[in-house]
DNA sequence: TTGATTATGATTGATAATGATTAATTTTGC
DNA sequence: GCAAAATTAATCATTATCAATCATAATCAA
């Protein structure tokens, strides 16, 4: 078999396992060990896959899940600057939806002395919130416990009952091709639910978002209202694409 | 298994139960004691989780100070026992309603190992069974900060949508003249919407609640199908106006 | 054909990962 | 505050895996 024969049926595989070990790769194709190892080097080299001690993984499980507390470390004085932009646009009085992406936590800081009421599906942003000057509404639902957040049908039809002014919404990547793109299908459900009961829907995201894809697109960018960010070079991609931009 | 797979699972787990012990860790992957200390040591030097003496724990939960375990201190004991008592009447399996109040709170230490579902509209209550076997469905509505717990037209709906198989609720008074009274309306309206919405209702009652009456009338007596309290001879009194007792 | 090149397989010493053992440390119960 | 119990870090032995090397076979060009 050749090389690239090979190549491509590694890659099925790993893709397909998660995760082999290399005698396990050598039994499905019929090539030595020694042939296999070389396989993974290169294929690892192309960045295709991630080596492991006796094996192979593929780079989806690679990327870690990162802790809430983590990721809102995380880039956090780019965080600070774009939700002091957005806190900017929230008025007394201001009725809001805020999902449960680490981004949007970071906006709470900012809102703790307004007079505003937060419908929100993220427990981080309660207890954030909490003796503060903000009025929460919880959004009902299975509580997802690695999210800290609560998702499914009935947080669906609970943001359905509401309208908010605002909504201040995270993402996992977003670019001009595919829009708003997440990595958990129940995470986006929120997010777009949201987005369908408000008159201004403000994107919250740090560069880093920015041109990334996820594996779910969930929007477009015609649905976002204004783009917060804190990067004026990623922002301008946007320029025609949504309806203001905000860096 | 590899290292990266191993240390993916690890914070899988620690990110969703919170806490866990070496010894879970090494039965739910299939390695050896020194194996999960050296990955957790690796992971606590990435700065992912933190290292407890005998496992180790999610940042999330490290950065939350308060211990709502220590605010309901009151009665420990007495409450220790009745919900000891009613803990007994829960099976892995059961769909149960939780209301705010503190008895209702304490109960929670009894649940952590089981395999069910609860429902509540306690933030205390969401709190502590977080991270542990227990699955939560948070019932959603505005925020009532000096209750930490849902209220509100939403939140009755909400819990009108489920059914479950027992429900564990407190009062702030009931007598056999007055039933079950409480001092807030918004409360008691939760309260009122679980026992309609359940097969079974347990009514836990510390005795400092007995005999005495709150402003509000909401419940009779006889929707009260056991009553769960500490002291045998006030239980009596109420033998033949509730379904069981339990003492 | 022949010589060079490449791909592969086998061998082997080196390296890494793991599990068991034990002494040291921390926690807990009195 | 001390002793018992639990947990840990450190060490070592074993095993699995790896990279390097060499040998062989296939491929190709001259």
């Amino acid at each position: 078999m050749s090389f690239q024969n090979r190549k491509r049926k590694i890659l099925k595989i790993v893709e397909a396992l998660g995760e082999v070990s290399v005698s396990e790769l050598v039994s499905q194709i019929n090539a030595s060990e020694a042939t296999v190892r070389r396989d993974l080097v290169l294929l690892a080299e192309e960045g295709l896959i991630c080596r492991t001690h006796g094996g192979a993984m593929s780079l989806r499980l690679m990327e870690q899940p990162i802790s809430f507390a983590q990721k809102s470390a995380k880039n956090l004085d780019k965080k600070a600057y774009l939700c002091s932009l957005a806190a900017k646009e929230i008025q007394d009085g201001d009725i809001i939806f805020m999902d449960c992406g680490s981004t949007v936590f970071a906006l709470c800081q900012y809102l703790k002395n307004k007079r505003i009421k937060v419908i929100t599906n993220s427990l981080p942003v309660v207890y954030e919130l909490t003796g503060t000057e903000v009025s929460i509404n919880v959004i009902g639902g299975e509580l997802d416990p690695l999210r800290q957040a609560m998702h499914g049908k009935m947080a669906v039809e609970h943001i359905r009952r509401y309208h908010a002014d605002k909504a201040f919404l995270g993402v996992d990547g977003v670019s001009v091709e595919h829009g708003l793109t997440a990595n958990s299908e129940r995470e986006s459900e929120i997010t777009l639910a949201m987005m369908l009961g408000t008159k201004n829907v403000y994107l919250l995201c740090d560069s880093t978002k920015i041109g990334k894809d996820a594996y779910l697109q969930f929007a477009d960018l015609q649905q976002v209202d204004v783009l917060v960010t804190e990067n004026a070079a990623a922002a301008e991609l946007f320029k025609a694409k949504v309806g203001r931009l905000l860096y």
